[in-house]
RNA sequence: GCGGGCGUGAUGGAAUGGUAGACAUACCAGACUUAAAAUCUGUUGGGCGUAUGCCCGUGUGGGUUCGACUCCCACCGCCCGCACCA
């Protein structure tokens, strides 16, 4: 007997498809088409568990819809411009081109092997010139049709580089080369319009039925519509007004201080004539532009001196500049009410302002002390004095009823807002799409003509000081202006990685248009029926491909009905595994390799390490683990076995080198069993063949289940109870051998070379991922007889074999009648008898 | 800080509101073997008990229900995102 040998059949399989070009998507409008994407990877140059988690799932579904008579695309790509690039190029010199398309080609040489469904002839990477070349054409319609735009934006700067960083860049609120303290500073940048549309983004969430719940819901918190009351305090001073946004203007009464913006026109106004202000704004803004940065940064404020009128009480409110207020969102200026809003009342109690409580609970009415008191907006609650009238009522009533009361008083009008802004894409860095656009200093800004493009990257550059080497290039920033002819200088800003993976999935339709798209193919192919990828991405790589498939619908190149790009979003968790570690003198950790750790112990020195459970692979942490050696030595049938077993796919999978190992010899089991029904005689009766092939169908309806609801764990641990079933079964070789067919038929989707070799093996058609797939056949589905276990006060005491089909009258006698029923009643009557048919009966006492 | 999620044996996990622990790992025992590996078989949530069986048990505390891992509230822990990482 042979043994399985996975190097062996895998290169015979994958040149079998290779040979046949099973792969090719071409446009077939006789068959349903079926697009699925798995996010495309950045070139890192070594792929990690997590792609062949990420690329196995998405193959597994392409392959099964193959089997269903479905035209699939399932295409491949390299998102491959970016800042790693850039950091190479200086931590270990090269250039960021040598350095991206040697990695592209290091990690295709090494997902080839995993034997993925791709039609690789469609393959590009972000950084082609061809491809980026229709970005910037893309860019271009944008910028026709108003959705393009400049103005200004803040920047963490580093003052001693003198250089833009990423928020990445900035560790501690310090620059990560230089330690200097970041600054933010504003620069005029160019933004995506998404802001348009806010609403449609919003509203257009409910269509995606088949995205999940969360990522829905996390859009639309970050969308972030609310309705709120804008108006404006008057100044005592000169009568100008600041106009404030607030979404609780039912608590108004409770306003103690008028805080603005660091940033707002009034502040930088008065520090021009106030040294302590401007001292204080300098400070206000140092410190990373993330929101996380300045909402954990601790509260800082000003008093300008400067007083408003309330609009209603004609009382007096100071105006103070806090470090806490965004320039960018509602006004840049609010009015606080520290009774019912927590930050507030913290910044109140520190600078000793006053406190007015507006709204007491009902049952309750105690003054605020260090704890604000926000109850749901849905709640009822005892109002102090509501100008509007109001006694007792809910937050919301107060607010619509406030609302009202400003609008018909003239004062104020209700207003909706939403949190998001318009997307930021200029990006002060070399390795990215350069914004085809000229400065000229008679057009000013001019775009760059379509018959110019690509505006290639310059290849002579140095990286070897911090900032954008195009802005210190010799001569690339030279060019004549497109519209007069004059010298003119380029734009030296690159665009956000983002736009390069906003429309990869539209490109692939048709990689090698010299168009963005062909609409035909784009009509045909669009949308992507199947989208996997990590969680991580649930909002803005999400949100910013949902806004440009809108833009590129209304320049015309993507039909209408691809404007949400993606029917069914599917998010996948991480690959884990355990780190080993142990202590220096000092205490701090020092991180160990898998294969150096055994028994829990260092193999070289026998010292004990410490286990962390199911963490995020990571090379400093030393706990990854490489699908290439797990493929060298196991396959990559095995690899994509163990990827899909265990784990739910949308939670993280812990890699164990046992459970490895224990897929392997599941597989080689398989294997085994194939050859032993191989090897009986044709004409081989036994007994079981029925209960056989009834078990088979129930694989069959199980397995497809979990395929199509992405249950592949669930898929898996049918298989291995249907091999057990198998390897145990007496039946006769017709019968055995139909099962085995199956089978392979069944595991074709994750394992495909060891179910082309069984099926090939068995005599089976052509190869396996061209046959179709198997329908259970419902009357080998129907049991006669179903157990019900039998409760008492919820409780299982017994259980009663029953036909399926027996009335709920008949199942109660029965039920009744049974020996710890009877005990249990001891005589008495049941207060209540519940019989769930087919499920279950509970007897309550 | 804000938004979203997750939490079940020694371990990964299963369970349309209906028998908690499927399937797998690990451990232990047995078969085969001169022996080991490989392979095969079996046991295994905790406690009490010879046993029929009984009690406890899904992060913690409450609630809804005939019945809760599942629904609701509060808390604890961990993970993801927070607009220049990809």
């Amino acid at each position: 007997m042979s043994r399985y040998s996975a190097a062996e059949i895998e290169a015979k399989w994958q040149e079998a498809w290779s040979k046949t070009e099973t792969f090719k998507a071409v446009r077939d409008e006789s068959k349903p088409k079926y697009y699925v994407l798995e996010m495309f990877p950045y070139p890192s140059g070594r792929i990690h568990m997590g792609h062949v988690r990420n690329y196995t799932m998405g193959d597994v579904i392409a392959r099964y819809k193959m089997s269903t008579g479905h035209n699939v695309l399932h295409p491949m790509g390299w998102d491959a411009f970016g800042m790693p690039a850039e950091n190479a190029a200086m931590a270990i010199g090269g250039h960021p081109k040598d350095w991206t398309y040697g990695n592209i080609a290091d990690m295709r040489d090494q997902m080839k092997p995993l034997g993925l469904s791709i039609d690789w002839s469609r393959e590009f990477a972000t950084c082609d010139p061809e491809y980026y070349g229709q970005q910037q054409a893309l860019f271009l319609d944008f910028l026709e049709k108003g959705l393009v735009y400049r103005k200004n934006a803040v920047v963490n700067w580093d003052p001693v580089d003198m250089t833009v960083l990423a928020n990445e860049q900035v560790e501690g609120g310090r620059g990560w080369r230089s330690g200097a303290l970041v600054e933010r500073r504003e620069l005029t940048q160019w933004f995506f319009k998404i802001s348009d549309m806010s609403e449609e983004l919003l509203s257009a969430l409910d269509g995606l039925d088949n995205w999940p719940a969360k990522v829905r819901l996390m859009q639309e918190n970050w969308i972030g519509k609310s309705r709120g009351l804008q108006f404006a305090f008057e100044r005592t001073d000169d009568g100008d007004a600041i106009e404030v946004y607030t979404t609780r203007p039912d608590t108004l009464n409770g306003a103690s201080f008028v805080g603005i913006s660091p940033d707002h026109p009034l502040s930088k106004e008065l520090e021009k004539s106030n040294a302590d202000l401007a001292a204080f704004n300098v400070e206000a803004r140092k410190g990373g532009t993330t929101e996380e940065a300045i909402e954990t940064a601790p509260k800082l404020g000003f008093d300008t001196g400067l007083k408003v009128k309330h609009p209603l009480t004609g009382d007096e409110l100071p105006v103070w500049v806090a470090n806490f207020i965004l320039m960018g969102y509602g006004t840049g200026a609010i009015f606080a009410c520290p009774a019912h809003d927590q930050r507030d009342l913290d910044f109140c109690r520190k600078y000793d302002l006053p406190v007015i409580d507006t709204f007491y609970a009902l049952e309750d009415p105690k003054p605020v002390a260090n704890e604000a008191f926000v109850p749901p907006k849905s709640d009822k609650v005892k109002w102090v004095d509501h100008f509007a009238g109001l006694d007792e009522a809910t937050g919301q009533e107060a607010i619509d009823a406030t609302i009202a009361f400003a609008e018909k008083g003239g004062w104020g009008k209700g207003v909706t807002k939403y949190r998001l802004r318009d997307w930021g894409l200029s990006r002060q860095r070399y390795w990215g799409c350069p914004i085809p656009v000229v400065h000229c200093d008679d057009c000013g800004v001019v775009p760059e003509k379509k018959e110019n493009l690509p505006i290639e990257l310059p290849y002579d550059v140095t990286l070897d000081v911090p900032g954008n080497p195009l802005d210190r290039h010799p001569t690339w920033r030279n060019c004549a202006c497109p519209s007069c002819g004059k010298d003119a200088q380029r734009e030296t800003d690159t665009m956000d990685t983002f736009v390069d993976s906003s429309w990869y999935f539209a490109r692939f339709t048709a990689p090698r248009a010299e168009t963005p798209t062909n609409l035909d193919d784009a009509t045909y192919w669009m949308n992507v029926d199947q989208y996997i990828g990590g969680i991580e991405h649930a909002i803005l790589h999400l949100l910013y491909s949902r806004f440009f498939a809108r833009a590129m619908q209304v320049c015309g190149h993507l039909p209408e009905s691809a404007k949400e790009p993606f029917d069914a979003l599917f998010t996948q968790g991480m690959v884990t595994h355990e780190i080993y570690q142990t202590r220096d003198e000092k205490g701090r950790p020092v991180y160990h390799l898998p294969e150096d750790v055994a028994d829990g112990k260092l193999i070289a020195t026998g010292e004990a390490v410490e286990i962390i459970p199911s963490a995020k692979m990571s090379k400093s942490k030393k706990n990854v683990v490489d699908p290439v050696s797990i493929i060298s030595s196991f396959g990559a049938d095995t690899a994509r076995w163990f990827v899909l077993s265990d784990s739910p796919p949308e939670r993280d999978v812990e890699w164990t080198a046992s459970g490895a190992e224990a897929s392997h010899k599941h597989l080689s089991r398989v294997w085994n069993l194939c050859d032993k029904i191989g090897a009986m005689d044709p004409a081989a009766t036994g007994q079981g063949d029925e209960d056989l092939l009834r078990e088979m169908h129930k694989a069959i309806r199980d397995v497809t289940l979990g395929v199509e609801s992405f249950g592949f764990n669930a898929s898996i641990a049918k298989l291995y109870g249907f091999t057990n079933t198998l390897a145990k079964s007496k039946a006769g070789a017709v019968a055995q051998k139909q099962a085995i067919k199956t089978l392979a038929q069944l595991m074709a989707p994750m394992t495909p070379h060891l179910a082309e070799d069984i099926w090939a093996h068995q005599g089976g058609e052509g190869l396996v991922i061209d046959a179709p797939w198997p329908v259970a056949d419902e009357a080998m589905l129907v049991e006669a007889n179903v157990t019900l276990p039998i409760q008492i006060n919820g409780k299982r005491r017994a259980e009663i074999s029953v036909p399926a089909d027996m009335s709920k009258e008949e199942v109660e006698k029965i039920a009744l009648a049974n020996e710890a029923v009877i005990k249990a009643l001891d005589g008495a009557q049941p207060k209540k008898l519940i019989v769930v048919p087919g499920r279950i009966v509970n007897v309550v006492i």
